[in-house]
DNA sequence: TGCCTTTGAGAATTCGTATTCACAGCGTTT
DNA sequence: AAACGCTGTGAATACGAATTCTCAAAGGCA
């Protein structure tokens, strides 16, 4: 059976309720009353059970991360995996713990949303919207339940909200392969309709506008292998472009694959920009430039946030944060590459 | 304020535990009651709480999983980021969500312990272990917490676990390297001290045993640089291998970058195979061979057993589960790919 | 000395649910 | 017709900790 304040109460003579005092750290325990009581604890171990705990106290030190994937979607989703991994270790060391879950299907989203709000599992949510959720997240924002979007909520400025800028990251990217003299600028995106995607081809149509006659814009499934394939047949088109803005480094690799397929060199038949600044950059022998998206940045604003929510403690900054991006430059997008060199 | 039992009892004029009877789907309700209470609880859109549920039930629903790394080494591990991506796969649609915490340094690991298990965060613990912490296992297993172990737990055969056969695994490896006709064919580790790495060596040298004069191994630390730079080193060595066992596929692109830098070809003139097979794989144009682990099939097994020692049902396998895995031979594995081809 | 304030600690209550216990109402049996 | 299940429901209690209420003892002041 296990030990509980009442227990620890009985052993060292006093109530329960002092011993709830001692562990709140209350001044208005006799000093020697105190030690007895913490010794006490300290020798049967005793560790306040949790659940009673957040009933009573109404928190459950739990924040939760829900993502909308199809199942199987996660493997191998290196945005996905940064986030959890830059989460817990953020939340390591403080009074939070990371409660995942996903939403496989629409239909299963609200039954997820359920458990976790209405039920109050979690006190806090970080959102990962891949598509504006209206209803959902007006339905939270009704509720008064503390959450944070990480992505656009489209026409709500009252959502708390943390996104990079995606529009000006794509622009960036754009801007600097112009600049590098690259003339037929592409944009490979993902599939029409995703956020992300949607965004950044705004943002490169921008940084286009009266540099180049023409927009080159093509989708593609995630992944490098649905890349490769629309790379094979958007170099083997008569106009092709000279270089693109890829939407993340696995589909930039696949358009490499392509390219050395094709016989064309990279960077200087083909310049190459993409996003997210994984590790696979490293994996092209020149480098592979990538705007980074200061993921951790990204979480550590998200979190602060939500936990000045929960803890009703006051917001300094506006609801929607910004969070910059950063383009790292490597071989790929340095058109003399070899003069340089 | 929130809705409570009671306040479905008082609004459909029953009392609170004939409404808990109803949520139970408990038989012995006249239908006429059932529904009418049913239909407040709709109409009111009531959700029980599971803090309170919690407590009574002494059920969290939680399932935890401690991930022993120090700060900032869960991003880019491709084994984390598929193991929870699998995790939440699996336990989408159970009743149980996962619990995810980190312990980044020794001292850190007990106060996350005590947090999870004396503290009843979670009904069950998923741990991974990258080296063997016997008595950490060893309290656990005293304290009887439900706990199911991804790894080798040693000197005990009182833990319940499941792992892949590391042995066997690399001795897989190695032996195809040999048959594809490599003579000197070499193995690539992480750090020593690593039960991975360590458990693979073991699988090499069985293989190599009587086929091939000495014992080529190597150890780097993780990642694909630190891979490449060990790989300059011994692929300039004299009597360099012309085949490489590589710890894990990011170390593999390594590998394959230093070839490609000294203008060696892969796999006409280095042979290689990996681990994990990871989507890297296929950023290789010849392919990447690499044995996979198997992690859905090891996520179930772990989850399976696990929730049948939470749930006190009867557990038909042995305590100690091995899942087979698979090699998947790609390009870089075939000498004469050019001849075959 | 007597009254009032302060201090410290115990008793009682609360959080929301599940479950046990008790019992009213009804039908069956002899 | 009386004694005896049986069935469905409400009342009461437990889960473990935090907090409010209560009160006794001690201390201060007139």
């Amino acid at each position: 059976m296990r030990i509980t304040q009442q227990d620890i109460a009985r052993i060292a003579q006093v109530s329960q309720a002092t011993v709830s005092r001692v562990l709140a750290g209350d001044e208005k325990v006799e000093p020697t009353i105190r030690d007895r009581v913490a010794a006490v604890m300290v020798q049967h171990n005793y560790q306040p059970d949790v659940r009673a705990r957040s009933l009573r106290n109404r928190r459950t030190g739990l924040i939760g991360l829900v993502v909308n994937r199809p199942v199987g979607g996660l493997t191998n989703d290196p945005f996905f995996s940064s986030l959890t991994a830059e989460i817990i270790d953020y939340l390591s060391g403080k009074p939070y713990h990371l409660c995942l879950d996903m939403a496989t299907s629409e239909s299963s989203q609200s039954a997820v949303y359920d458990e976790m709000l209405r039920s109050r599992r979690v006190d806090g949510l970080i959102l990962v919207e891949s598509q504006a959720r209206d209803e959902r997240l007006h339905r939270l924002q009704q509720d008064k339940f503390p959450f944070v979007l990480i992505g656009n909520p489209l026409n709500s400025d009252e959502i708390h909200s943390v996104d990079n800028d995606n529009v000006r990251a794509a622009e960036i990217a754009t801007q600097h392969l112009l600049d590098a003299g690259y003339r037929r600028v592409g944009f490979l995106g993902g599939p029409a309709g995703i956020t992300v995607s949607d965004d950044r081809i705004v943002g490169y149509q921008r940084a286009i506008r009266g540099k180049q006659s023409d927009h080159l814009i093509w989708h593609s499934q995630f992944g490098s292998d649905a890349a490769r394939e629309k790379a094979l047949e958007i170099l083997a088109s008569p106009n092709r472009p000279d270089a693109l803005v890829v939407l993340d480094d696995f589909m930039a690799m696949g358009v490499v694959l392509a390219a050395r397929a094709m016989g064309l060199r990279i960077p200087q038949q083909l310049g190459l920009v993409a996003f997210n600044d994984t590790n696979l950059c490293d994996l092209l022998e020149c480098g592979l430039s990538s705007v980074s998206l200061n993921i951790s940045s990204l979480v550590r604003t998200s979190c602060d946030r939500l936990m000045k929510i929960i803890e009703n403690r006051p917001i300094g900054e506006s609801r929607r944060t910004i969070v910059p991006c950063e383009l790292k430059v490597r071989g790929s997008s340095i058109r003399d590459l070899e003069l340089a060199g």
